[in-house]
This record gives C-alpha cells, structure tokens and sequence, in this order.
DNA sequence: TCCGGCGGTTGATCCAGGTCAACGAGGAAC
DNA sequence: GTTCCTCGTTGACCTGGATCAACCGCCGGA
C-alpha cells in the first residue's frame, strides 16, 4: 500500500483537526495542556465525523473504540431495558465527551443520538490511554472527565429520586442555562433541542406532566415558552425552588 | 527523623497490606495483573483503616486524596442536597472501590458511611496515577472501574425514571443476590445492612413502600424476609418482574 | 431483668403525577 | 400551496405511592 492511498477510503464527512486551535479546548480534553503537549494530542485526535439530527453515534452493543468530543450540535444518551423501555440518561453539548460507557465492557451500553446536525471528534481510545501515559496533565484531566460524569449521575439521582414534578424541571432549566452560558450563549434564552418526551424520560416524568409544568412556570412569570424556545425570566425564583440561595 | 522512628505515629487502625495475597484479588484493582505488577501495586496500597459500624469514610467537602478498596464490611454513599434532603446512591461491598466522586474536584462530593464494622484499603490516589502510567493494565482497569461505575449509575438512572415501586425493589434484591453470589455467598439468603428507609433512599420510595412491597413479595411466595434477614425463594419470577427472561 | 428507643409493619386517607383523549400548531414533503 | 404527521397543549379522571398514624418487636444499655 502506498503512503498516497488511503487503505481505507476516507468518507468526505471526516476532516483533519487540530485541538490546538479549537475554539472549545477550555471545555474538552486540552484542559490545562502546554503548546507542546497540545501539538500531540492533535497527532490523536485526527478525525471528525458529522452526524445528521436523528442518527446514531454508536447504539448499545457496538464495540467500543472511541471516544466523541462534541464540537457542535447536540446529543441525548439513553439506556434501553430488554422490554425496551428507555431512559435518556443525559444530553451533551460542545465540548462534552460521549461514549466513556463503552471502557469497563469493550461496548457501548448506551445510544448516543445526534438531536440537530452536528459534529464529533474522535478520539481512538487506545491512543489516549497510550498518550495519557505520557502526558500527566491529559491523564489526570481524563480522569477528571470521567469522574465529573459520575457525579452527575448522582446529581440526577437526586433529582430523580428525591424531587417533585417542578423541582426537576427548574433543575433541568438552571443546568441547561448554566452550560449554555458557559458556552458564551445567551443564559435566559435558548432553544430546546429535545422533545417534551426526551426531557420527561430524563426527568423520569410524563411529557404531558413537563408540557404542564412549563405552562405552570410561565403562568407565573418565570419563563416564557413557545415550543421550544424558552426565556427564562426570573433565574433566582427557579433556583429557589430547587433549594439554592439565589446567591 | 529516622527511619525507625515514623513522623507521624501510626493509628493501630492501620496496618500493613498486600494485594499479592489479598482474597479479593479477583474483584478489586489488581485484576489482570501480573505478579510481578501485584508486587508493584503492593507498593502503593500500604494502608487498611477500619472503621466502626456509622462512621464516615469521608464526607462531601473533604479534600480528596484516595480511593478506597472495601476488605470487608458494607458502606453507603449518599449525596446531601442544600436543604437537607439526601439521597443515597449506591452501597458498596468488598472489592469495590470508595472515592472516585472527588477526582474531578480535589474534594468528595459524597459522603460514605460504614453500615457494619468494615476494613478498606487505602489507595494513595497521586500514586495510583503514577503508577497507572507505569503498569498498562493497571491503567486499562481503573478506567474500566470508573466506566462501568457510569454504567451501574446509568442503571439506577433507569431503576428511578421508569420503574414501578415493585420492580425496583425486585431489581435491587437480584442486584444484591448476583453481587454475594460473585463474592461466594449464597445467592438466595442474606442480611440486608441497610434500614428500610435507606433502600427507599436509594430506590426513590418511601419507607413504609419499601416494607409494604417486602410484605407483598413475601405474600406471593417470592422471598421470605424477617427483618433484616432476607430468603429469595424465587428468583425466576423476580428477574421476570424486571424484565429479564429468567434464565 | 427490665426499659426505652429505633426500626419495621400495617391501616386509612390523600394527592401528585399518570393515563386517556381531544385538539391545535408548526414544519417537512410534494 | 396543500397534506400529512409529529410535537405540544389542555382537560377529565384515575391510581400508585406518599402521608399520617398507630402499634409492635427487637436490641442495647442500665
């Protein structure tokens, strides 16, 4: 095989990339990386890969071989039981990393879905193992990575285990705001990119009881919803209810 | 100082440990290692505390700087919201491992409490790391802890958004039976540790739920429970509840 | 041995959220 | 533009599990 002929053809829907100038890298993996060490975790991260609203990143079952760092667009997670109920178990945005479910078994245990187009780095895990060996600061952030997602998994089992119907729901529209903003997006004004359904399988609550709730909250002045636009009007009154100071 | 002499005196609490010969070899961080690596990883875990029947291990806010590898006993962990309500988010039992909830920011974000008079093994956590680097398999196992922790959370995600009171309790009792049962205990009888209102916790019921469900269960011929003591006489049909064909 | 208190059980009642049903609005396909 | 069709809203009613309350039994301590 020549080195000009690709073994494999290229799909035209994967590009070179470099973490080095990625506007997201205060949000993904190059957290806190020199210029130098940054330089090789481009050498890793060579491939992006588009994904059209309504397809699949991986599904459960797949071999796991890498990891996804969202660059834009968005995603839900979810878990199918074998009656085939699911659960969305999160939804990720630019910056966030998707697939760490598949490490303890070699597979997924989850979909990953794209809700708008969107796109992906990927991140052949091998190659980060093998790297982090090597880069202290990408180990050690990796392990920050996954052990962050742990625990926001227990945040949402407090919510799902120990909140009503409203709590959640403002809980849900203060950490949707809070990472919008982190994201330099506007903190009281953003579209959903989720149906009431996928937010009442997060919340573990019925679309008609979340299409409720959010008329409830703009009944009262907090929000304003139309579809799936909404502005939050009065942020301290939402984190009221789940139980912050308004700070 | 000498070398004779140690800087700090050593709690009686804490003696030496070796994974080489530990039992739980099997279950716990050394899997797949080998023994020339057991007697790497021998270096890094020199610490058991034991700790008393309530005790913390640590507590949310705690500086982070170990993991810990349960010996024996039994321990919960449990999220505390700002208003006092809290949540437990898992039990743990020997070979599993304590703490990953503070890598991410240098502090516990949990608490963990001994539910009987219980042992861990303490495991430095910047050594970990360093030595992770070092021992491939090593490296390679912790992340799959870490992933398949996600993995059980995504679980518990599915046990509280889309369960019924009866299928949690059955889905909790077949998790504990599989667990003894990996540990060489008998699947079908065992005490429960915890109380009635932390199962509830842990499963979004309410204690007298919890209780009630246990009376049904015993009513239908399923299991037999006394208190603490807990008989499964049927586990086909508690599996079946869940969803999984028996098998 | 007795006592007190915590943990567990059970009954009666209530209500948050689920269920069922009707309808309306937006958006993609043609 | 018209036609579906999915998504969202709202109303009426129902129910699983919460709440409130009484009581019991086990266990630890004096």
């Amino acid at each position: 095989m020549s080195a000009t002929i690709a073994l494999h053809p290229v799909p035209i829907d994967k590009l070179r990339v470099a973490c080095s100038t990625c506007g997201l890298k205060e949000l993904c993996l190059p957290i806190g990386l020199s210029d130098e060490e940054l330089g090789k975790l481009d050498q890793l991260v060579t491939l992006r890969r588009t994904f059209r609203k309504g397809t699949n990143v991986y599904r459960a079952g797949d071999r796991f071989d890498a990891l996804y760092a969202v660059r834009y667009g968005f995603f839900k997670t979810m878990v199918t039981a074998v009656d085939g109920r699911d659960q969305v178990t999160g939804f990720s945005m630019a910056g966030e990393l998707l697939g760490m479910d598949g490490i303890g078994t070699d597979k997924h245990t989850c979909d990953a879905v794209a809700l708008e187009d969107s796109e992906v780095c990927v991140i052949p895990y091998g190659h980060l193992e093998e790297l982090s060996r090597e880069l202290h600061s990408l180990q050690h952030h990796f392990h920050k990575v996954m052990s962050r997602e742990i625990v926001r998994d227990h945040g949402v089992m407090m919510l799902l285990g120990s909140m009503r119907a409203e709590e959640r729901l403002a809980a849900f529209l203060v950490n949707l705001s809070q990472r919008f903003t982190a994201r330099g997006y506007s903190p009281s004004e953003f579209y959903l990119r989720m149906t009431r359904e996928e937010i009442g399988s997060y919340l573990g609550l019925k679309l008609e009881t979340v299409s409720r709730v959010f008329s409830k909250f703009q009944g009262e002045g907090m929000i304003s919803v139309q579809q799936k636009h909404v502005r939050i009007i009065d942020i301290p009154r939402l984190r009221e209810l789940i139980g912050q100071r308004p700070c």
